[in-house]
DNA sequence: CAGCCAATGTACATCGATGTAAAAACGTGC
DNA sequence: GCACGTTTTTACATCGATGTACATTGGCTG
């Protein structure tokens, strides 16, 4: 029961301590012999390396923490999923860490949570602001996701403004004219919220629609009830949309609820659009258009540059305090695509794919 | 840029190392001037515990790990929630782990990922047997959820069994005599899949309805795409249910996609009812009926056997040898219940709710 | 076979925090 | 003012793995 050291292997194979941390550590010059011998004593002892000697003595822990406001946001577990995976393929461990977009949950987790164990923090904030990030100091490597908050740190993200815009301009161009935002809120400001509604705004002027600024609707999160009520809400109060831009996939799930509810048709009489791609949206009633960002090629990226970071830090300037060397902040964006399905084209395209149709006819027939 | 250690903050306070963790570590016997003193340069410096060091020193690092097959399954997420919140009442810090329902990461998992740097396990099995945790050795304290793969592990789950009777019984109670049992597979074995199983049978004998093993609709993983085809194949093959009991919400969500596409209506030709009580079956068309698990009691009681073993493992037993003082393995039952929305009550029931009935009222009017 | 280089292995110090044991400081009662 | 019991503080060893610097071994050249 007693742990097993290096020690103990080190005396049950006759050799150094040192030696056996050269077989642990794939050390080239360790001749194939005493690589066996030693082996042997591993696996008969079954030994296990002990985390806190080495990371005490190497200084890292290949520990990175993945921060997110709810996990429970498919968007967010989506995208968990990519990062732990590519952090897989380069021997990190991802520890995930939940914020409830809380601002103290999110500066703890700048500060690399108030200790040293994590050598690195991939950050999709919700509540920091700009101080916050400014004013932080020697925390461990971070990349942003998401929001831009300032200049200072390295970020990965979609165009949201541009992506907006596209799905706004596809709105308009089914011949939609009252299209209200969903989440979209003031325009001033870094938050992805804020670049979603002003591509919204974009493409309203630029087709000539005049903006309404009750046509934003603000939500207190971006959840399926967020956007179910607000949806109501706005139905109630006398909105006649033809058309939604909700700026997540579950606000969109939560209207089309709504306008069920309402009997509204979708797309007939209201057009949905959402953003994210998530999986939930691509079997709901009808099926969701949205903007899919590259999710995977998002985890990448941000592993990459965090990563790169984690190098600069590591190797300790050769000026010391001169900045040489370490890369000015990266802010790198990510492709997206407009998927198109049934909340905004309706049945008839999906003929593209000859099962949809069969079953769609088939549905056609019968469906009340 | 250089770390801060205790032997500078020590230096700068002009007092001993150890005075400076005692304060650290809030012990007694420390004069309130001295406390003073050492805080303040523990402040100057801006000092952080190296939990290298402490680890290292302490035996433990105040970090259990979430194992679970895929983080973007709803109902891991959410479980994941309430698991960190929980946890984070109590000091520890959750790391996640996703495990693509594969053995070999399970078993790393088992084996506290190889090294040792996770206090405890709470670990959602999927492709372990019984033999891979009975053969463990030296594994850190574990709780399984949902599979019971053997006795010699602390376990919490609903009653599966009771659960699935007690859905099929809704089921038949409504009139439904040809009910499907989706991801359903052979009942044989300790599977949550395999216990709701043998629920649905209960149900079915004690109804005096015929079981049809190609009712059983078995599944590759539970998730929509999988309910999707499943129930598809099944329609192409001839069956005519008249129920479908999903085992959890996604293939449910799946399944109602797919009735939808073949015009059946749910429930009036087909009753769906699922298991989890996910977000998304709360605003899915029609919203689903499900068994919803008390999460956040599965959360809390999992942590709390967790860190009863945990307790266990710092304190060596007195007899050292003997098992004197260790629990035996607790098997731990969390209450569900069935809610009922319109998969299988239709709207109807709806009528509770004031304002549910006048939209869906509304909608009955307009609705294609 | 001396001499040299490269390959292999070892002893020891070190990373940072904390437990142990004991010394120093302090206070109290006589 | 002294002995004694607390409180407060300190020096030092220790947790386990690994980097450094050096010792040893073996092979090969000339």
């Amino acid at each position: 029961m007693a742990r097993v050291r290096i020690k103990d292997v080190a005396r049950h194979a006759g050799v150094s301590e040192k030696t056996v941390s050269n077989v642990i550590n794939d050390y080239v010059h360790v001749s194939d012999r005493t690589r066996r011998v030693v082996q042997e004593a591993i696996d008969h002892l079954g030994y296990k390396v002990n985390l806190a000697g080495r990371h005490l003595r190497k200084g890292r822990t290949g520990i990175i923490a993945l921060v997110v406001p709810e996990l429970d946001v498919p968007y967010f577990a989506e995208l968990a999923r990519h990062v732990i995976r590519e952090a897989e393929q380069r021997s990190l461990t991802v520890l995930i860490h939940q914020t409830g977009a809380d601002r103290d949950h999110e500066l703890a987790a700048l500060a690399g949570f108030g200790s040293t164990f994590v050598d690195g923090v991939i950050l999709s904030p919700l509540a920091l602001t700009a101080d916050d990030l400014r004013s932080r100091t020697d925390a461990p490597p971070t990349v942003l996701l998401g929001e831009l908050l300032e200049e200072g740190a390295d970020h990965v993200a979609i165009d949201n403004e541009k992506a907006a815009r596209e799905a706004t301009e596809h709105l308009i161009g089914l011949g939609r004219r009252t299209i209200l935002a969903v989440g979209g809120r003031d325009d001033a400001g870094l938050g992805t919220a804020e670049a979603r509604t002003r591509g919204y705004r974009a493409a309203l002027a630029a087709a000539g629609l005049a903006f309404d600024p009750a046509a934003l609707l603000p939500v207190p999160s971006f959840r399926m009830p967020d956007g179910a009520e607000a949806v109501a809400r706005a139905l109630d109060e006398g909105a006649r949309p033809d058309a939604l831009l909700c700026l997540n996939d579950q606000l969109a799930l939560g209207a089309l609820r709504t306008l069920y509810e309402y009997g509204m048709r979708v797309p007939e009489d209201v057009a949905v659009i959402g953003f994210d791609d998530v999986e939930g949206g691509r079997f709901s009633t009808p099926t969701l258009s949205t903007v899919a960002p590259d999710k995977a090629a998002v985890a990448r990226i941000a592993i990459d540059l965090l990563r790169h970071r984690m190098d600069e830090a590591a190797t300790p300037a050769p000026g010391d305090t001169s900045p040489a060397g370490v890369r000015s902040p990266q802010d790198l964006v990510v492709a997206h695509r407009l998927v198109l399905r049934e909340s905004t084209e309706g049945a008839a395209r999906r003929s593209r794919d000859p099962q949809d149709a069969e079953r769609h006819a088939n549905d056609g027939e019968s469906g009340n």
